[in-house]
DNA sequence: TTTCAAATTGTTATAATATAACACTACAAT
DNA sequence: ATTGTAGTGTTATATTATAACAATTTGAAA
């Protein structure tokens, strides 16, 4: 079934469907938890999801200032914080930049497959690492709150351009 | 068997002899690759090493000149680079700063406990996480490189303290 | 409706992390 | 001794992130 190597966002899936329904989802959850997606919180989660690679807090601000706007450091920083906290975006520690989560109505481990070439990245949620990782924190002695995985390398399409 | 709970470097193991044999395996992986480990670089690594609680650039920096030398950042970062080039430190990307590597002799994927409490990062290198990352790559017709992985909770000893 | 408290946004300044560029020095191989 | 390379020193600056406080908006109570 080839259709379930598509893990990966494919360069030509339509992208449009995907920012709108997720635009949509966080709508949908601000109603349910009475927190305020504000046209400020809205417009930097769109331009995060412009694409499924991430963007660095300085690169947000530059897309927000592109019309002449003058907003400042701090707030493009509170607005990814309110993100952040509820889910909507991710943080890639090692590229110090965000990215939108596929999954935001719940709190969940993830796993970040990030490509060096087009930096596209993709998440997932195997249970079998959650698994594997409880396993190893277990004989450690270790309680796990928040793993971060980050697992950089090619994806099919880019390696298939060699 | 208690003792095989004990991954995490306890609050009093030897640290002496633990810096000690760093600094000795260090030596003797440079010989080998023909790289020199300077006075300069060996003193970052020690530094490093006097916990196994990451510290940042400038936290290095600070130990360096406590004498009143004035090196610059341009020369942590690029001692910090031989030492991470060499696998003798890894970088934390969470929390920005550098902790010895307990593995130096060949390159690994290895994954990072990191306790909230007191700072401590133990290595692991779960054959079972690895091989879970490897079976949820190929399903997304990814290829893995450099995988990131810093599980934050809590240390044994920590949540005993309550 | 008025008013108030809380949440949100604006603004200025600065902290913390990291690198570019170029000068100088030490070392090892001829 | 000469010379090329690796290592270090130095100055300046780029990039990422936050502190502190002011102004505004909002929703709900009075």
């Amino acid at each position: 079934m080839r259709s379930m190597r598509k893990k990966f966002p494919g360069r030509k899936h339509d992208h449009e469907v995907c920012v709108e329904s997720a635009l949509e989802q966080a709508e949908a959850l601000c109603r349910e938890r009475g927190a305020r997606l504000t046209p400020l919180r809205k417009r930097v989660l769109e331009i995060i999801w412009e694409s499924h690679a991430p963007l660095g807090a300085y690169d947000v601000l530059d897309r927000m200032n592109e019309g002449g706007e003058r907003n400042a450091p701090p707030t493009v920083y509170r607005t990814l914080d309110f993100l952040l906290k509820h889910g909507f975006i991710h943080r890639i520690e090692s590229q110090k930049a965000f990215v939108g989560c596929a999954k935001p109505e719940k709190a969940h481990m993830a796993q970040f497959f990030i490509c060096r070439d087009c930096g596209t990245v993709a998440e997932t949620h195997s249970e079998e690492i959650g698994e594997a990782i409880e396993a190893s924190a277990t004989r450690a002695g270790f309680l796990v709150e928040t793993p971060v995985m980050e697992i950089n390398g090619r994806c099919q399409e880019c390696h298939d351009d060699e």
